[in-house]
DNA sequence: TTGATTTGAGAAAAGGTTTTCCCTTGGTTG
DNA sequence: CAACCAAGGGAAAACCTTTTCTCAAATCAA
């Protein structure tokens, strides 16, 4: 029933069902003392005029506003998309709406959005960006409500999710080793990123010596280079790589085809990140490490949602695994 | 000055200031009257205390609650991503703050997070989505609240904002007759899809018998087939393509290459979107229309603002510009 | 000096709900 | 039949701010 003009206010109800608005109040919430037809009579009275209460009410009394920020620096929203989605995917069924607020790298915006949030009386705060080593512009620490880090950088003694990148990226070595993949090189950005390092270390650690690491940018471009330079050396050419993001992999798997060189069948490539719409568009589909994204939001969520209800947590940071997402770069058992 | 433990309250500014609350609400809202010096009293003490109003009890009187909500199915997020920086940015400074619902396609979902943010008393509503032929599953009509819709298929009666596809086409097709092309190609998506119709439509009103339309996928497989197609054809080939969207663009200029084609000094390439990170991986960097849909988006806040502050406005279908980006795919003057 | 006007500031209501008492009423027990 | 108890429901305070009155004091005119 859609309300047009005025708002239902409760005692309107109360009014109509003959009791008092304490009476309906208590009614409505299953609290309170009364006969099951009393209780009865105002829910279908509310019902039938449509009465939803009004939140701000609510909230000045109960102290919480079932509503969350969410803090960004990722402009593009690669990571910040799924995040989000988890988030509100994990909230929305108790009633906790987000929002959602970019604040580029510009600390000024982001002393506004969060004292705008503060203002709203937010019953909680997480923190995101598109990198795990770097901090948003904007010192949450000693705010009034609790806050939880996904997938960006985060004080000790703060709640932190990130995902599992030496997980995921062992899980893509084993994968190719597991095809019988001998000469694996692993493609990847800046060192200056801890999440390159991880997975160049997890790399390592599954190959051992075997093992070679190329650092860049996480560029297509950057994947042309490297095949570019790793065919003209002199060396055994490689039959699997690792690729530290899915457009490097697409530029890897499109330097290679302009050489002539079959993938998967002369080559198997792995990607990371799972993006789906270049992962998908890549030919053939990249296999790629997903980091669960949207399950990292969900979780943090819940972690929110436990922290807003005056639960205790643990302080220190979460991994979250990733998983592989299999499609075609690889080959395998029967296309092997 | 952040607060750790207990909020502030007008009352403990008062009691500071020795004044009452009212007295010290009309001196922070510079409304009453009284001495200068009272007034700045008040004010120094708020400072100190680093007080702030809470919003809640604020919007209880004032019926409005500086928020706003942002309703989209788009839930990979590629168009509602920049119309939500955009909502944002126009808000902002107002003391606006927006919750952001992605609702899939799923009317259930919908119907949830609409009536919580109705609960919520939300000053008004954004509707937003993938295409501007579809609507949300969910009925915006005889809502309490103003709507505005933006990028979405809205009802006759409604304030809607959308691209101005055909002229962001004709702005393509003029570039590229502009450079010389004389054989030119509109490669695009399903003609279910009424951008793709208004874009081809302006397509033949500036290129008239001699232009030719192949309507396909939105993908960049798509964009290779019709490479093909054309190649194959014992026709003369084209020497400009203006396509649909960026990956088809992609897919058309890595055929190109496949076969051999120089763009842009053969062929020049126009995309549509704009879709930055695709756009500037292509090889040569994609030249491209783009919707401006962050300035759509300041638009639908703008207009959001002033219907939820009483404002008329007048229902109808908003066309705002797009406007050509260009990069190295087309050549030009210099690099003819 | 008296009456009228202005000035500065406070008391109280309002906004919509929840929650804590308190008061009936009808029934039970001894 | 008195005393007590439980059940059902209501009055009012509380949440925090804004806004409308109201009032006392000060200023001004006559």
């Amino acid at each position: 029933m859609v309300a047009v003009g005025e708002r239902i206010r409760l005692s309107d109800v109360a009014l109509r069902a003959g009791v008092s608005v304490a009476t309906a109040s208590k009614a409505l919430n299953g609290t309170g003392r009364m006969t099951p037809e009393t209780r009865q009579r105002v829910q279908r009275v509310a019902d039938e005029l449509g009465f939803r209460p009004n939140a701000m009410a609510r909230a000045l009394i109960s102290r919480r506003t079932f509503t969350v920020g969410l803090l960004t620096n990722d402009t593009y929203g690669r990571f910040t998309l799924p995040v989000m989605a988890g988030v509100s995917e994990a909230l929305v069924d108790e009633g906790v709406s987000v929002f959602l607020c970019s604040i580029e790298d510009d600390p000024a915006l982001g002393r506004v959005h969060l004292d705008a949030m503060l203002d709203k009386q937010v019953d909680g705060i997480i923190s995101t960006g598109k990198r795990i080593d770097k901090r948003l512009p904007v010192d949450l620490s000693g705010l009034p409500v609790p806050v939880v880090y996904a997938f960006t950088q985060a004080p000790d003694d703060a709640v932190t999710l990130v995902s599992d990148d030496a997980q995921g990226a062992r899980e893509a070595c084993q994968w190719l080793v597991g095809l019988g993949r001998t000469n694996i090189v692993h493609i990847t950005g800046p060192e200056t990123f801890v999440s390159a390092r991880d997975r160049a270390g997890a790399f390592r650690e599954v190959l051992g010596e075997r093992g070679r690491v190329l650092h860049g940018e996480w560029s297509e471009t950057w994947g042309h280079q490297a095949i570019a330079r790793l065919w003209d050396e002199k060396r055994a050419r490689p039959d699997g790589i690792f690729c530290g993001n899915d457009q490097i992999a697409r530029g890897v798997i499109d330097a290679l085809r302009e050489r002539g060189v079959q993938v998967p069948s002369d080559v198997s490539v792995v990607g990371f990140d799972n993006w789906e719409i270049l992962a998908a568009a890549t030919r053939p589909p990249l296999t790629s490490v997903d980091m669960n994204l949207k399950a990292l939001g969900r979780e943090a969520g819940r972690l929110i949602l436990a922290l807003s209800e005056g639960k205790q947590l643990e302080p220190g940071i979460r991994k979250l695994p990733c998983s592989l997402v299999v499609r075609q770069s690889c080959g395998g058992l029967t296309a092997d």
